[in-house]
RNA sequence: GGCCCGGUGGUGCAGUCGGUUAGCACGCCAGCCUGUCACGCUGGAGGUCGACGGUUCGAGUCCGUUCCGGGUCGCCA
């Protein structure tokens, strides 16, 4: 064998006729259709191509060649006598000369059959990631990753952003997700721990005088996973921007992002700028949710007023808040309103009640009997003859969270409230600052403490002589929503050591304790930092969404299973006695 | 950690009211087939029905416990 290919499986065409080629690739099928007389089908990354096998010598060859080795084939390109427009290669053949096996599979049963391996159980498939990602169809997710990526960097550069790494080995931080831990061999007992997201040390570039930073950055937390959340470690193309103002961020998100999506989305649509933006409370109050599918035009009424009313319906009676999403032309059984309902008890951890308004303009089925005499007050609600309302009451977060997966439980069930062929985002702005912990019954920070209160020092001092509620205070700081995804969320940054104390202040901490918890960032902005804000939305999801994708693993090349186990490389596993020794770790007995 | 769903040849699934030989498709093996391309035809091999315990004359099926997987809530930006 002089060369290991002069052509890839993908490239060859009628032109090509009469030339001698060697192609290698991996043997994906073998057809025998007579004595002395097979097709094989090589397959390498670029595509397939067909090669005809009509003598003893070439059948003697691949005699007893498992499907998957991989096969050098040198012959002549020629025209199929019969051919096939499905396939790119499909007008032409190639008849060896010469068949070697390059690499042997030895199993002639695979883990799962590669082209139809996303059938195949997820460990499996998991397991045998290398076979996995022979699939076409799997692979193509990966090829777009590399795609979508390579292109979010081109763009960034364009806009005059600088790609800069951040160290993955740092110090543990005490806010937000559980960190991954790594113990230090030179100073015993003491961790160095993998960041969950580069967020001090853009915010540390930005005071050394960078103007625009980006970075495709790992990002590690040692959280539970979920259908769109990997666990252990993802990606977010994080950026951060000098002397920016949350619309700074907002134009260059609505820049860079609409393009990559109509072009590498299955869906060719995506919003323009400016995408709407929507204030946290109005997205609780009209989608339930603070990532509301704005594909879907169901919107959830307050009917806490007329639940007032109503007699003899005990969570009715007794809910605080009771919320409404009516749909009109749910011509549903009652058997798949109990399932709809089914599903949204699951999703949201408590059970909806419905009504269905006849076509006459009755209420009936579900709850009808304690809305009787309120028709009217449900038509003002959105009600019309013909439709279905899901109903949820509660407490005001459940009730708005129940009616927001009910929401979304409409809109994909009913047709017609969704048009889903593309990709529509939203700002969530105007997030609180401050709440009420749920166990300590204290005020505390809603999210983190590095965001821009709005206005300031000033609204945080007039908080603190009562003048103004700390629950009414907003931060400057955002969510990046598209088609009920959170992409990320961002926020122009608390630069001011001043307000960071009285913020903190507010909550019952003082200057030691932003000291304690970030004390390079405090130290740093002593120094004279600048305004400055930014973002980071997920790289995996944003794939994700592209692809069109429910599962994250999908667009990872090697993913780990929901116990964040790496299946194929065994990974978390046992480390020797020495090892541990060197870092001074002792496994205790459980 | 709570709740919901699932576990049946290599893979994906069916299995009714508990009933005698556990079906189907794909894959695998053998034979046939000179234009297949989801090749076709004939035959064959391959199963502790996740595990343990119970009910029963009899359990893939019913009950209990447990393990594993998926979803979801908690958690997580």
């Amino acid at each position: 064998m002089t060369q290991s290919r002069t052509h890839t499986c993908g490239e060859l065409r009628l032109p090509d006729v009469g030339k001698t080629v060697t192609l290698s690739g991996w043997l994906e099928n073998i057809r025998e259709v007579g004595a002395n007389f097979a097709f094989l089908v090589l397959r390498d990354f670029y595509g397939t191509t067909q090669v005809v096998v009509r003598t003893p010598e070439m059948m003697a060859a691949v005699k007893g060649v498992n499907k998957e080795s991989t096969v050098s084939v040198t012959g002549v390109v020629r025209e199929r006598e019969s051919k096939n427009p499905k396939l790119p290669t499909g007008e032409i053949e190639v008849e060896p000369t010469a068949i070697t096996v390059l690499g042997k599979c030895r199993y002639n049963a695979l883990p799962f059959e590669i082209n139809k391996s996303r059938a195949a159980d997820e460990n499996v498939r998991l397991k045998y990631r290398f076979l996995d990602l022979r699939n076409p169809a799997v692979k193509a997710n990966i090829i777009l990753r590399s795609q979508v990526v390579a292109e979010l960097r081109r763009r960034m550069t364009e806009e005059g952003f600088l790609e800069i790494t951040t160290p993955i080995l740092t110090a543990s931080s005490p806010e937000g997700a559980r960190d991954y831990l790594v113990p230090s061999r030179k100073h015993p007992g003491k961790f160095y721990a993998l960041p969950q997201a580069p967020q001090q040390f853009k915010q540390l570039l930005m005071t050394a005088g960078f103007d625009r930073y980006f970075q495709i950055a790992p990002c590690f937390r040692d959280e539970d996973a979920r259908g769109d959340r990997s666990p252990g470690e993802f990606y977010q193309l994080d950026l951060e921007m000098a002397f920016a103002t949350q619309e700074d961020v907002f134009d260059v998100m609505e820049k860079v992002l609409p393009p990559i999506f109509a072009k590498y989305g299955a869906y060719n649509i995506a919003s323009q700028a400016p995408f709407r933006r929507i204030r946290y409370n109005d997205a609780m109050d009209v989608y339930g949710t603070d990532k509301p599918d704005l594909r879907i035009d169901l919107t959830v009424g307050d009917m806490t007023a007329l639940a007032k009313k109503t007699q003899g319906f005990a969570p009715f009676e007794e809910a605080a808040v009771v919320k409404i999403v009516p749909c009109s032309g749910a011509e549903l059984t009652r058997k798949q309103i109990d399932k709809l309902c089914d599903e949204v008890a699951v999703q949201a951890g408590r059970k909806p009640y419905w009504v269905r308004m006849d076509e006459g303009g009755a209420l009936v089925g579900g709850v009808a009997k304690f809305l009787a005499g309120h028709e009217e007050e449900l038509k003002e609600l959105g009600m019309t003859p013909g439709s279905l309302a899901i109903i949820a009451a509660g407490d005001g977060n459940s009730a708005r969270k129940t009616a927001g997966v009910a929401r979304k439980m409409l809109g994909t069930a009913v047709p017609g409230h969704m048009d889903e062929k593309q990709y529509a985002f939203c700002w969530i702005v105007d997030f609180p600052m401050f709440e009420i912990g749920e166990e300590s019954g204290q005020l505390e920070f809603c999210h983190n403490p590095f965001s821009m209160p709005s206005g300031g020092l000033e609204v945080l001092e007039k908080a603190e002589r009562g003048q103004v509620d700390p629950l009414d205070i907003y931060a400057n700081q955002y969510d990046l929503v598209c088609n009920g995804v959170e992409l990320s969320s961002g926020a122009v940054r608390n630069h001011d050591p001043e307000i960071m104390v009285k913020a903190f202040e507010l909550v019952g901490l003082g200057e030691a304790d932003v000291k304690a918890k970030f004390p390079a960032l405090y130290n740093a902005f002593c120094y004279g930092a600048p305004p400055h804000a930014g973002i980071a939305p997920g790289v995996d999801r944003m794939v994700m969404l592209l692809a069109g994708e429910e599962s994250i693993r999908e667009v990872i090349p090697f993913p780990m299973n929901k116990n964040a186990q790496d299946l194929m490389m065994d990974a978390p596993s046992a480390v020797t006695e020495k090892q541990l020794e060197e870092v001074h770790i002792q496994i205790r007995e459980e």
